[in-house]
DNA sequence: TACGTTATCGTCACTGACTGACGTAAACAA
DNA sequence: TTGTTTACGTCAGTCAGTGACGATAACGTA
């Protein structure tokens, strides 16, 4: 039996991690481009083939979406301790806000992955399996509290939409960078459970 | 001078039209699947060389989005003639309502495309930059309404949460098979515009 | 009929993402 | 030392997509 923590391995030792390559990647993408970068060059950079990135990451905009895949999960989890007497859509807007709040170190780096994502064609290309993990999160809360299949239109319409609103905020927090992301987050999401009513 | 009609053209005549293509491509997407169809295949079906096909259309997934671009047209047209009166999200509702009366020849293609794009990975991939500029015509419409930038952060919400609510309508709608799609239309926006209270 | 113009097509060579098969390297365990 | 485990490298291959360039097939004009 092994103790959490660094235990002992068997095999041959990981020449890189997934972590040390979405950096490197994420330095080479903004340094020279999505397009100019090869995964050659990546792996290059990490001392790897790059036969070995693939093993790492399904494709060459995977190695952009590991941290928002981690939102998921939070967002999953934080839908799971949801005082039952919130109505819904205030409870999805804290839920999702709550789980965006990021420490100031990482801001940078969430800027500059976000700023790809959304102006390289190639990335968002790659975003649907991402947003739409997120969506089923949403839609599967909502789904609970409405009674319905998560697959209903209401729920599903939801999640979409909740998304849909979170990229408004997000873009715009991209652009501008005037106040913090939980602000434009909040603000569209309330505009979102108004109906966008004046 | 030329009257309107099949003028007189100057060069060689085309061998092909991206209808056949569209046609072509759509029968054999739907018979051995998208991943497992070549563009190759496409083009010998059509008697023309691949390196035609890509001259038709930018990529291989591109040339099932022909009708939903010209879709996205008729959306921006009918944008043009809304009563003022109408309060916005009524407005919107029904205009997009109006460009999705099909007649019923064209359902069953219309059906196999969208069951084609909702479900296969690649297809999904492909579908960003036409979205956007659906979107983009919801949220310059919007953007009118409430005097604001298309850009700002009510127009952008609103432009990119409808379009999500008409989706889900449009998942449900090829899924079942039970009733005309602009019911789920209208369904998924008015829930959209009453923010999704009960 | 011959020749130039024009629009489209085919061929060829090439890049780069991604995959499957298979052998190798580096760690630990018995 | 030998075996097991895990990760890695190499190689060959498929396929999407691109650029360059020459070949075709229509028309217009002399």
């Amino acid at each position: 039996m092994s103790i959490s923590g660094p235990a002992a391995r068997r095999g041959r030792p990981p020449a890189t991690s997934p972590r040390e390559l979405e950096l490197i990647a994420l330095h080479l993408f903004t340094e020279n481009g999505f397009d100019e970068t090869t995964v050659e060059q990546i792996a290059a950079e990490a001392g790897v083939s790059s036969r070995t990135f693939f093993r790492y990451f399904e494709s060459k905009a995977a190695v952009l979406w590991h941290d928002f895949d981690r939102e998921v999960d939070a967002l999953c989890a934080a839908f799971g301790h949801v005082d039952d007497d919130l109505p819904m859509m205030d409870a999805i807007r804290e839920t999702v806000v709550s789980v965006n709040h990021y420490r100031a170190e990482d801001v940078a780096e969430l800027r500059t992955r976000m700023h790809l994502i959304g102006s390289v064609p190639a990335l968002q290309a790659s975003a649907a399996p991402h947003y739409d993990a997120w969506e089923r999160a949403v839609s599967a809360f909502a789904g609970e509290r409405l009674r319905q299949p998560s697959g209903a239109l209401y729920p599903l319409a939801i999640g979409r939409t909740t998304l849909a609103a979170c990229r408004a905020a997000f873009d715009l927090w991209v652009e501008r960078a005037d106040a913090d992301l939980t602000v434009y987050l909040d603000e569209a999401l309330r505009a979102l459970a108004s109906g966008f009513g004046t």
